[in-house]
DNA sequence: CGGCAACCTTTCCCCGGGGGTGAGTGCACG
DNA sequence: CGTGCACTCACCCCCGGGGAAAGGTTGCCG
């Protein structure tokens, strides 16, 4: 083969890779032109980088990191292991992303897309850690509707109290509540309503006092809609969780997310936490 | 509600946002935290910020950009014509993101993906244009594999002589043909086989002219493998383009990738150009 | 009232390029 | 041997954050 000089141009029509890559893939030393003329800094490629240069457009396709894509083009022809599990990996991710995306594929094309994100987002469940925290805390029994309404007001009176005020006492997180009594059901039971709080607080009232619940691993969701229809939210959950084998590891909670006072029922968030044992 | 002042950790733990994705958007004003403490930076979110937040969490999850998040947000409640036009267009390209990760999967989940990668490839036709190409050029009639053997022998030769090499003559691309003949079967046909090349030519075996082969609007796929392969991919390219309706548009090319003197027959590459009309 | 841990701040570089700019080259043709 | 066009260069900002470093604050608890 006589010498070939093919510049970065034509080289990237053929390779279909753009310019701005194969910059980017000589300073990664993954191509790296032949020759480059000192003096104007022009880049020149051969005949044998076309097909590397292919090879990366290929993989690189694929969603592979261009980390991979080197240590592909390293170990192709051998029977190398590091080259079996990348392409494993890679597999996995590629259907992770398929799930996830059809997903997203039917909330987009629902009828009302906002409506429905939520629908769905109560199938992702989430596995997070909650860190202790430092709250108000009032208990109650009784149903639901007027108990939460009655203790709620009670913890903002006590926020709102001069003493408070003045300390700069201050809400760090929404308002939240624990289901705390073995058998609630959908209409009533014993329930702690916690706020979380920071700086010197001063407790006025004595069915209020200052606690710091403890931490824990729990699937949180959010829910989006009126408060009553938590009940099936949480049944769905508790059934998941039966599903997965994960026991319960503690007693539910909610956050309540807005403020009813000022949001249309229908928007109201609420995220649910199922406390769960650590699983590695 | 009382004062709250929820700092950013709590508030990203809630949201489900990461600290950095909060920085972002506060720069791009699209959650600015309510309170900026101006002698220590903290910074301070409200419930109500919350709300907000975990739109946002949900609407970039789906694929939107920031700006395409906050339109949605400052639409969200209306019909605004805006709203629906950015649903629309995620969804088509969330469709069309499914389909090509289906493709990769199906590919990555093959016994030797490296092998199946080219045989999709060759399904992945891409439109290109492709400028004029001055090249070395030599015709030829008669059964393809000696006759290619032949002409590309005599370009190299060419290109070898004293005169050539002296003068810097290089090529600036792969070798490639162009099947000419109206009636070119598998086994043979009329052939033109060209050289890209720069710099002033001296050409001194008569056969060989110096062209500019003219641009066009092709449709393009790789090809690996043996040379007499070839005639397969071509047909299955030639069906393709009846099907689009897309009339051929002037004679088919190959350009061969690689060079068939070092590399073992199955890795050679070939690209396949088919001229199209020009349709917008 | 102190101490200490946990929190928060800014800054910088990374991914894998896309887009644009102004200035400096090449080379085919006349 | 010019000339003009097309090419190429380096540089900077953008996406949407992740990760780490170095240093300053908070605030709980004793």
């Amino acid at each position: 083969m006589p010498t070939d000089r093919i510049p970065i141009g034509k080289f990237s029509e053929v390779t279909r890779l753009s310019r701005k890559a194969l910059y980017c893939y000589e300073k990664k030393n993954l191509l790296v032109p032949v020759e480059k003329d000192l003096c104007t800094g022009y880049r020149y490629y051969t005949q044998q980088q076309i097909e590397r240069g292919i090879w990366i457009a290929a993989l690189t396709g694929l969603g592979f990191t261009l980390d991979a894509t080197a240590a592909l083009l390293a170990g192709k022809g051998t029977a190398d292991p590091a080259v079996r599990s990348l392409l494993r990996e890679r597999l996995l991710a590629t259907r992770a992303e398929i799930q996830r995306l059809a997903m997203v594929e039917r909330v987009l094309a629902a009828e009302d897309p906002f409506e429905e994100l939520f629908k769905v987002n109560l199938e992702e469940w989430k596995r997070k850690d909650i860190p202790p925290i430092r709250a108000l805390t009032i208990r109650g029994e009784g149903p639901y509707q007027e108990l939460m309404t009655s203790l709620i007001g009670q913890i903002c009176e006590e926020m709102a109290s001069p003493a408070n005020v003045r300390n700069g006492v201050a809400a760090t997180g929404p308002v939240g509540s624990v289901y705390i009594g073995e058998d609630c059901d959908e209409h009533g039971g014993l329930v702690e309503v916690f706020l979380p709080v920071t700086g010197p607080v001063t407790v006025t009232n004595p069915a209020i006092g200052v606690k710091t619940l403890p931490g824990a691993t729990v699937i949180s969701a959010i829910h989006k809609g009126p408060y009553h229809n938590l009940g099936m939210a949480h049944a769905r959950m508790y059934g998941y969780l039966e599903e997965e084998g994960l026991g319960s590891a503690g007693a539910p909670r909610e956050l309540y997310l807005n403020d009813p006072a000022d949001t249309p029922e229908d928007d109201l968030l609420t995220e649910i936490q199922y406390p769960v044992r650590e699983k590695a």
